[in-house]
DNA sequence: ACCTGAACACCGTTCAAGT
DNA sequence: ACCTGAACACCGTTCAAGT
């Protein structure tokens, strides 16, 4: 039955008024639809007849591909920093062990936040974010500083410690991720806090240099 | 001149003789046409052209592209290990520590294999590869172990620091690579040293745990 | 100013052969 | 057993409109 048809359902979309998308509905959708879907399957088109628009609506707010998967870097990572507990512990090893077990207990539970913000797959050879979006200025961090200070910990020290641990934990995310489809021979298991705790004990010495009772020769 | 057509290209490739290809011959015209392009970029047609074969013949050897990457991927991790210098230094943690600078110095200056090694780029959900290839039985990490247990590190602690030292040097490398582009607030510099050198500090009491003269206790 | 489908030059992969 | 071009269903992106 060539021409009868019943179904004919080209172009069963009504046109959409003006104003009717913009770029906030269009990333939210894409977390929504992509979230557990690699990045290398994504496709605009795909993703437009999820949200019931024509693929050049998309392309009407952004320009590429990657323009769209560097905006849902940025906010993958606002969503992570509202997501950051407060402060909580005694002392400058505590504080900053805590913020990194956060840190990590955050991305290791979102694959999709962690390829965007950590692997930052998707983003090739880019101009459009600015490096690691990690170790920009983040609120949470500059926090952490002041407290830091507050607990007797110099700047300097502070900004070392803060790198470390940092470049160990998103290490760690990234092995992590690597070893899950197929578990090899050295596994993570709980080993996060002996790495973090080995390098607090590392630091300790470098702010009271002269504990071992030597003096201050 | 529609029909003269002094230039009729089509088909100019002569048919290769049989066994004229090989897998092989395949990975290292990747590598060479590949070394500089990003891994989103690359195409299997355009492979075949640089490679002078039909398209059809790399999927003779490789299944999908993911398969070929995978292969890609398995040759430069022993190409890796193959570069990777003798041990050098006295003492485990000058061991350790030469070992982890060698192996971010090779990695380093190899984007193509960092991506692929490292950050383990064009193979997702894979079960291609066994998880973090770093990890697996690598001839020269046993030699290492072997070394650092003569020169007096316990075997499990030896483990841990490798585990350790492997986790932070990889997060050093893609911190790196990620801001390559647009070098932001916290850059690397030199502080790879510095992040070794603080692990090791940490390590050191585990070995003798009661060397503040304290005794056993 | 925003939304649209059809069109373009590709891509990964397969078909149906050729030798 | 290996090599092949043409074909298929897609992709990212642009064109040329519609309102």
């Amino acid at each position: 039955m060539p021409s009868a048809a019943g179904k004919a359902e080209k172009s069963a979309r009504t046109r959409r008024p003006r104003g009717s998308i913009n770029p906030a509905d269009i990333i939210a959708g894409a977390f929504d639809f992509y979230r557990d879907t690699p990045i290398e399957q994504w496709s605009i088109p795909q993703l437009a007849t999820h949200l019931d628009v024509g693929v050049t609506s998309i392309y009407w707010y952004f320009r590429t591909k990657r323009e769209l998967v560097a905006a849902m870097t940025e906010a993958a990572l606002a969503s992570f920093y509202e997501r950051m507990p407060p402060l909580r512990g005694e002392g400058w090893e505590e504080l900053l062990r805590n913020f990194f077990l956060d840190f990590h207990r955050l991305l290791a539970a979102d694959d999709l936040a962690c390829d965007l913000i950590v692997r930052q797959i998707g983003v090739p050879g880019d101009d459009l974010l600015g490096g690691d979006p990690v170790a920009r200025n983040w609120p949470r961090a500059q926090e952490l500083f002041a407290a830091l200070e507050a607990a007797g910990l110099p700047a300097a020290l502070a900004q070392h410690a803060f790198f470390t641990l940092s470049v160990y934990t998103q290490g760690f995310l990234l092995v992590e991720r690597k070893g899950r489809s197929a578990p090899s021979a050295a596994s993570p298991g709980d080993d996060l806090e002996f790495g973090i705790t080995n390098i607090l004990r590392g630091l300790r010495p470098l702010l009271a240099p002269t504990e071992e009772g030597r003096g201050v020769a």
